[in-house]
RNA sequence: GCGCCCGUAGCUCAGUUGGAUAGAGCAACGGAUUUCUAAUCCGUAGGUCGGGGGUUCGAAUCCCUCCGGGCGUGCCA
């Protein structure tokens, strides 16, 4: 199971996470707030501005005109025009109208000819728009000088706390930690990028029973010249041994009780099959659900034994497993004694702590991924008493079997604060770190971006947050699917060893490499590129390649992870982007142009051809495709986006010359063209955390 | 047992919350190149959206049911 939630090293004060007080490139922005959008000129965003302008034609016709205004979109097919607005149906039937007269009649009293030409009423009722060239030019043209792309921050810029990551730093991090970090990240930047106020917040897992085991593997195994040249390293093998030699002992206990059961499954299984008559479909079913129940306990016995086999081949690890039987026990008191602040293991923890945060800072470094506050389990255990005493005391949370519950009606599973033995769990941690967020840090919206498996547990959060006095905040599960092998089933090595992340970085860079060299060996005029940059190109793809592959699938299907499909130099991945990007930048550099120059220039966007056009649209949408993935918090919807704009400008490209365009008013448009769908596709692919180069 | 999720082209997947003739990529086939980077572009073919029923102007999308698969499920996180 992914490792998640876990505590900040150190108590900080709370002043050190309090919301900063600037936040520079957006201040200027919320002055505009109160002004209407089309005014302050600074909205380019035609979906929203058409949205504003339908709005307005119909607030005499509906109370509320959001619903509908909504229903105003971009055509699936262009040859609809550019958007469609499809409102007159249901809103006919609600008036009791005919949807085309209704359609005609909003038309009528609608003057967007500054924006699209005339508008068009087709099929049943729909409202054909397409933009007109001038518009679109004169939009085009405040993108090339605006920073901002043509993006308006938001006017009502929310609090937004992310929770992403969240890796147990006990343990080095693995392709399950994969997802949550690139999905998180991305979405903490799209959402700064949009003018939110935005708060990425790693909860890592300082204060578990992982941190029992080191304590005991230190203590006991400790191998300390390893310890001193590489801290870490030898940590993690610590427990790793301890974790080993701990599931080994479970094993040697669960593997008879497996086999029991496994005897008495056959045995009922052949009893069914033989009394079974002809065309029974419950029991055709009963034996399917035997069969699967049988195979289950199967595959749970092949794994126990492989768990005894890899200590039981080592004559070491056997004696070691023989010497501390009762290992686990012993593990789990080194947790208690830091729990319960000893000296010697709080000593030791305020050592491994900040030795482990740094190991895994290496990798966000590399992966260009960043936080703003690491609070986990260890930050919040000093409120976890004062959680429960409050939940009970408000009548929330009572007593069942020993432990302390919220029962939430309509879920059958309680939500256990505290466990018979006096401990508290993840649940309580988790209400300290909403009653946190929102008391001291005033989130607005706190996302979780978190394994879809836990989706249980969050539904039973919010629920007692929700009954808590929290039900004002927005909580979202922003849930993901499994990375699978290509066995379908969760990434594993061969051995059934969970996959290390370091590892699956390097893997993919010297991939990356090596498609690098065969590229730049095979150009025309021999190779560009010397060591140096091929390395660091390989290092931009093969990153760029594993987080695009997690990013552009709906994040709550399962995807099997796939080296070949990733890298594929064609097709939908980071590779055909960058080098999209790489082409533009080769066509400055070749023609020696100076690229803010250009944009100060004073030239203009001229549509001579139609896929000038295409592109000019498509880079208008960047806002859309923006607005759409914090509507869902989906990065897939920006991937689609920029993947359909490197296409755009492929076709653009083939088509229509630059540098040797003859006429210069076209070559200066089509050089404007150029830069903006670079500043695009590079500032999109930078908001999912994929870097670009300027020569590949 | 109960709960949640999924099933879309040969393969991998989108599908903007109910819109027009269901879209991409890969693979296949056909075409474009004395390359402004071919890591490219254009085109062709490929579908009972798991089956059936229902709701309505209109369903891959919502409801019911069946089939197939995954995940979770009282003291791990």
């Amino acid at each position: 199971m992914v490792g998640r939630r876990f505590a900040g090293p150190t108590l900080r004060s709370a002043d050190e996470y309090r919301w900063p007080s600037s936040f520079s490139g957006f201040r200027k922005r919320t002055t505009a707030r109160q002004r209407p959008l089309e005014e302050t000129g600074l909205l380019m965003n035609a979906l929203a501005q058409l949205r504003s302008r339908f709005a307005k034609a119909l607030s005499d016709l509906a109370a509320d005109p959001a619903p509908f205004t909504a229903m105003v979109r971009p055509t699936q097919d262009a040859k609809f025009g550019d958007f469609q607005a499809n409102f007159a149906m249901p809103l006919a039937k609600q008036l009791g109208k005919n949807p085309r007269d209704l359609a005609a009649e909003i038309v009528g009293k609608l003057d967007l000819s500054d924006l699209c030409q005339p508008l068009e009423v087709a099929g049943p009722g729909f409202i054909n728009i397409r933009l007109k060239d001038d518009w679109l030019t004169e939009q085009t043209n405040r993108s090339v000088t605006d920073a901002r792309l043509g993006v308006e921050a938001n006017t009502t810029p929310k609090r937004i706390v992310i929770d992403y990551s969240a890796p147990n730093v006990a343990k080095p991090m693995h392709v399950g930690h994969l997802r949550s970090t690139v999905l998180g990240n991305a979405l903490y930047r799209v959402a700064k990028f949009l003018g939110h106020h935005v708060q990425g917040d790693n909860h890592i897992g300082d204060w578990g029973t992982q941190f029992g085991m080191i304590l005991f593997g230190y203590k006991n195994f400790l191998d300390r010249a390893a310890f001193e040249s590489a801290p870490v390293t030898e940590l993690a093998r610590q427990y790793r041994l301890v974790s080993q030699l701990s599931t080994y002992h479970d094993a040697k206990v669960e593997l008879p009780k497996a086999e029991t059961r496994l005897a008495q499954l056959e045995i009922e299984l052949a009893a069914a099959e033989a009394s079974k008559s002809a065309n029974d479909k419950n029991a055709e079913k009963t034996l399917k659900k035997q069969r699967s129940d049988l195979n289950e306990v199967r595959e749970q016995i092949a794994s126990l034994k492989k768990q005894i086999e890899t200590v039981e081949s080592s004559p070491s690890l056997k004696a070691l497993a023989d010497a501390y039987p009762q290992i686990a026990e012993l593990a789990r008191l080194e947790t208690a004694k830091l729990h319960a602040g000893t000296e010697e293991n709080t000593r030791l923890w305020n050592q491994f702590v900040p030795q482990c945060l740094a190991a895994i800072q290496g990798i966000y470094d590399r992966l260009d991924i960043r936080f703003d506050m690491t609070c986990g389990e260890s930050f919040y255990n000093p409120m976890l008493a004062d959680v429960v005493a409050d939940l009970q005391a408000k009548g929330l949370a009572s007593e069942s079997d020993g432990a302390i519950c919220v029962f939430i009606p309509g879920n059958a599973a309680p939500f256990i604060v505290r466990k018979r033995d006096g401990a508290f769990t993840y649940a309580t941690s988790d209400l300290a770190t909403i009653r946190y967020r929102v008391n001291v840090l005033h989130a607005d919206t706190m996302l979780y971006v978190v394994d879809t498996r836990q989706s249980e547990h969050f539904r039973l959060l919010f629920e007692t947050a929700k009954l808590w006095g929290y039900g004002d905040r927005e909580m979202v599960h922003v849930n993901f699917g499994t990375i699978l092998g290509k066995d379908n089933k969760p990434y594993k090595t061969r051995s059934g060893d969970t996959i290390g992340l370091e590892s699956l970085l390097d893997a993919a860079v010297a991939k990356a490499r090596q498609i690098v060299d065969a590229n730049d060996d095979s150009k025309p005029e021999g190779r560009e590129l010397n060591d140096d940059a091929r390395a660091t190109v390989a290092e931009t793809v093969g990153l760029g390649a594993i987080k695009y592959a997690d990013l552009r699938h709906n994040r709550e299907s399962d995807y099997v992870y796939d080296e070949d499909k990733m890298l594929a130099t064609t097709g939908d991945t980071a590779t055909y982007m960058q080098y999209a990007y790489a082409r533009v930048a080769g066509i400055f550099r070749k023609g020696g142009v100076n690229r803010e120059t250009l944009r100060n220039s004073g030239g203009r966007l001229l549509i001579t051809h139609p896929s000038e056009r295409a592109l000019a649209l498509q880079l208008l949408r960047f806002s859309e495709a923006l607005d759409g993935v914090l509507a869902e918090y989906r990065p897939n919807i920006l991937t689609d986006y920029l993947f359909a704009t490197a296409n755009t400008f492929s076709t653009f490209y083939q088509g229509c010359t630059v540098l040797k365009e003859p006429d210069e008013a076209i070559r200066t448009s089509r050089l404007l063209l150029c830069d903006l769908t670079a500043r695009v596709i590079a500032t999109g692919l930078d908001l999912l955390g994929i870097k670009t180069c300027e020569q590949m």
